[in-house]
Formats: C-alpha cells, sequence, structure tokens
DNA sequence: ATGGCTGACGCTGTCAGA
C-alpha cells in the first residue's frame, strides 16, 4: 500500500501533473495540502475517472487540503471541530481549512497544511503555535480509537538541522527555530516517527525548494513534507522516499510528494497452527 | 541570495506563501 503527500500550491493549476503522477506511481492514497480552490471547483472527475474516492476541505485562493484513495474513505474529520470541542481557540483554527482526516484500510489518516507562521515574532507565528497546540489535543483524542495512525502533510518545520539546505543562515528563523521542533515533538508525543528517516538517516534529502533564487537548480532545500506513523504500522513500512521528478517538470508546485510502501494490512498469524 | 518567484483574485496591482 502506497501513501504520499504532497503540496502541490493550487489542484487546478496542477491537475495535469497530479494526474500524470499518480497514473505513474499508482499510490492508493495521496495527500494534497494548498489545493487553494473551494470544494464546488474542486476537480473531483479527474480522480473518480481513474477509480479513486476523494474527500476535500477547500477554501477560495488560500489553504485547502484533499484525501485522493483507491479505497474506501469512511469516518471522514473535516477540521478541528469534529474531534475536539475544548480549545478556546476553535473557531479561529477551524476558519483555515488545513486538517481532513478518515479511516483508509483501518488506518486513521491525517493530513495537514500547518501554517507557516511568517515570522518568529509574528502573528502568524502565534497562529502556527496554537494550531500546533490544537493539533496536540485533537492527536491525544483520536487516538483513544486505538487504530494505527498515519499523520502526513506540509509541517512548515525542518525538524533537524541535516533537514536544511544551510542551516547556519536559518538559525531561529521560521520554520528552523527550537520553538517549532518543540511544538512538533509535543504534537508527536514520543508515539509517531520520521518515517522518512528510518530509511534515509542522510543530509542533503530535500521536500521543499523556493521558486526564487534558483532554488531548485542549485539544490537548495528543505525537509519539511513529513509522514509519521505510529508503532504497530512503522513496523509493516518497507520504504520512504521522496519523489523530485515532479519539482523538474515545467510550472511545478514548489513541494516534491513523499511516499511510504506498507504492507497493509499485516499477515496474520494464526498460532495454534504452530502446535 | 529571506525574498530578485508563483498563484489567486480580478485588474495592470495586492496579498500570501515559505
Amino acid at each position: 500500500m502506497l501513501v504520499a503527500t504532497w503540496n502541490v500550491n493550487s489542484i487546478r493549476s496542477r491537475i495535469d501533473h497530479v494526474k500524470e503522477w499518480l497514473t505513474a506511481q499508482e499510490v492508493d492514497v495521496l495527500c494534497l495540502q494548498e489545493t487553494k480552490t473551494e470544494d464546488q471547483f474542486f476537480p473531483i472527475d479527474v480522480f473518480s475517472k481513474l477509480g479513486y474516492e476523494v474527500s476535500i476541505s477547500g477554501q477560495k485562493s488560500y489553504n485547502g487540503v484533499a484525501i485522493i484513495s483507491r479505497f474506501p474513505i469512511e469516518d471522514i474529520k473535516i477540521g478541528f471541530d469534529q474531534v475536539i470541542s475544548d480549545h478556546k481557540d476553535l473557531s479561529i483554527l477551524n476558519q483555515q481549512k488545513r486538517i481532513i482526516s478518515a479511516v483508509i484500510n483501518d488506518i486513521r489518516i491525517i493530513n495537514v497544511y500547518v501554517p507557516n507562521g511568517a515570522s518568529i515574532d509574528s502573528d502568524k507565528f502565534i497562529y502556527k503555535k496554537k494550531w500546533l497546540e490544537c493539533l496536540h489535543g485533537y492527536l491525544k483524542k483520536i487516538d483513544s480509537n486505538n487504530l494505527p495512525i498515519c499523520l502526513l502533510g506540509d509541517f512548515n518545520i525542518a525538524p533537524e538541522d541535516k533537514d536544511i539546505h544551510t542551516p547556519n543562515n536559518y538559525k531561529e528563523s521560521i520554520m528552523a527555530s527550537s520553538k517549532e521542533r518543540k511544538l512538533l515533538k509535543d504534537v508527536l508525543d514520543g508515539k509517531l516517527e520520521d518515517v522518512f528517516r528510518i530509511f534515509e538517516p542522510g543530509d542533503k534529502n530535500w521536500s521543499w525548494w523556493d521558486y526564487r533564487h534558483s532554488a531548485w537548480a542549485r539544490d537548495k532545500g528543505w525537509r519539511i513534507d513529513h509522514i509519521y506513523l505510529t508503532p504497530d504500522i512503522l513496523s509493516c513500512a518497507n520504504s520512504c522516499w521522496i519523489d523530485k521528478e515532479p519539482r523538474s517538470k515545467e510550472k511545478p508546485s514548489d513541494h516534491a510528494p513523499v511516499i511510504v510502501d506498507i504492507s497493509w494490512p499485516p499477515l496474520e498469524i494464526e498460532n495454534e497452527f504452530f502446535f
């Protein structure tokens, strides 16, 4: 089972890339961020014709998340408020369409587009902090039903210095600060593991390259798109990689997709036959 | 070389992203 995350920077601008990639990769579950369109304009038909179900939570111009799946999509939860009700900033945090979750093949898939935060001393950073704190509460609540969890998306945080092309240039700046790294660590709560790092410990693995400064041509990137798994499903993961090919195309998204290959559902072992 | 790109909206510019 292949599960992927991709910030497409507008689904309507990128539909041909996404369609081509999905067809070639045979991904089973694709989680999109920055779809940038209201639900009525989302190109659902393109995916239906390829045999996929679609669940979306979009808004005009900004943000927007979607789950595209070959398997049935069950128990869809849009925004934070279908899971938690006790956060004081819930209504503000729900205005931006940044989280969609569903159960697919008995896995709780949680697709997130974490706010960027602009700069550490800005109001937008306060929003990012609150959003991540709310996500922490959301995960605690949703964990209670005991399904394996796959939390994935655009986190707008480089977890370690080796996830940044020139870390010394970005000490304590946005996406690199110790404050954000701590907030992310709290979200993961010792339970969710960065599956890419299980298979690829080395540096120079980027998922995002700035459109400016010829960042792609000079390979000056960041790894800010991640897939996190709970141990029950992490043990079934075979590989995880970043597919740079779509970033090399004409008019690309500034992000590349990240994919995990999981042997799922796991083979049942009938203990009685061993006796 | 931290905004010297890009997309949306909707109009020849502004906002936001990261």
